[in-house]
RNA sequence: GCACAGGUGGUAGAGCGGUCAAAUACAAGAGACUGUAAAUCUCUCGCCCAUGUGGCUACGCAGGUUCGAAUCCUGCCCUGUGCA
């Protein structure tokens, strides 16, 4: 029935789990190209910490949505869904197939959908006004002003209720969400038990940590990387450059990255354990049946 | 050996006669997600029945005082510091 949509790969799953080597092998056998789903890769400069794959691991095909910021501003889900859809239309345009691949199960939904995201660009200097405020007191505005809303949003999450109070000033009240996806997608997963999810995350950060991860922290903040924006990125760069702050020990940073990787893991787990629709396979050997029958 | 200080849940650490299964933090587990999403936020967290103003076992060990003790007393066993 959907027929008529693009046909779109999407590789997905928690960190560590191989997916870019795993989209490079599909993308070479089905005449493909890669459109990264990675909040951090986005950015320019970030590339130890994010994983984000070599010119040479690209094996010669192409890759969309890396380096496409400065890490000194604030690349957004919205941002990123404008682009995605964009290079999707690009390279089915060429008769080439879409590849989407990466573990920020938001910015996957943001790309697929028709239109999940208010068209509401961000107000800093009323978010800067109600940053000050309390939890219950952003929701009794939005109470106020988008009664609607107030009703399915996470009443503690200032962050959330900030947004939706500024889409409420802008727009009156929050759109009803469209979840129509615009693409006729097969989603793809890769996973691991949690132990061994772990331990592979334990290997990666060390074998990082040696190829220089840390200078690459000190480096960005050389060239006028903030502390409070490496805090705001997270992971590596938020414990790193508590490292280089001296608020942690070494050791403290290791323990608590991996820590902190891990429980990411989970997070991004939990997100995509609620869509029925992905086929979780257990090497690139499944994938390629399934894609078959796809296209 | 004498003198202090202290031994509390996975850890750190409150509590110092009742309202304590025990603050808080961390760890652990589960979850949410409408432009910060590697961010942000929520819940659970002694055991058991799992409905509850439910049952059971707990605050180094053994006794005691008391209507009632993690909280007071005695002895013992540990630990830290001071003096020998």
């Amino acid at each position: 029935m959907s027929t008529k949509l693009p046909k779109i790969i999407v590789i997905l799953g928690p960190t560590a789990t191989g997916k870019s080597d795993f989209a490079v092998d599909l993308a070479k056998q089905f005449g493909g190209e890669i459109i990264s789903a990675d909040s951090r890769q986005v950015y320019k400069g970030l590339d130890l910490g994010t994983g984000k794959i070599t010119k040479r691991e690209m094996r010669g095909v192409p890759h969309h949505l890396l380096d496409v910021a400065s890490a000194n501003r604030v690349f957004t889900a919205s941002d990123y869904a404008r682009l995605a859809k964009h290079a999707i239309s690009k390279i089915a345009g060429k008769g080439k197939l879409p590849i989407i691949c990466g573990g920020t199960g938001f910015y996957i939904v943001a790309a697929l959908e028709r239109q999940s995201l208010a068209p509401v660009p961000p107000n800093t200097a009323l978010r800067k006004k109600l940053t000050k405020k309390s939890a219950s007191k952003l929701f009794s505005i939005l109470k106020k002003i988008d009664p609607e809303r107030a009703r399915t949003i996470d009443a503690k999450n200032s962050h959330r209720l900030i947004r939706a109070i500024e889409i409420a000033k802008a727009i009156g009240k929050s759109p009803a969400r469209n979840r129509e996806e615009e693409y006729d997608a097969l989603k793809i997963g890769l996973n691991f038990p949690l132990e061994t999810l772990k331990r592979r995350i334990d290997l990666r950060l060390k074998k990082r940590l040696r190829l220089g991860l840390i200078k690459e922290v000190e480096h960005l903040h050389e060239k006028g990387l903030s502390f409070k924006r490496m805090e705001a990125l997270g992971l590596e760069y938020r414990y790193i450059s508590r490292f280089l702050r001296g608020i942690l020990t070494r050791k403290q940073m290791e323990e608590e990255l991996s820590r902190e990787i891990f429980k990411f893991a989970k997070r991004q787990n939990t997100w995509f354990k609620k869509d029925n629709s992905i086929h979780w396979v257990k090497n690139i050997k499944e994938a390629k049946i399934l894609i078959k029958k796809f296209l």
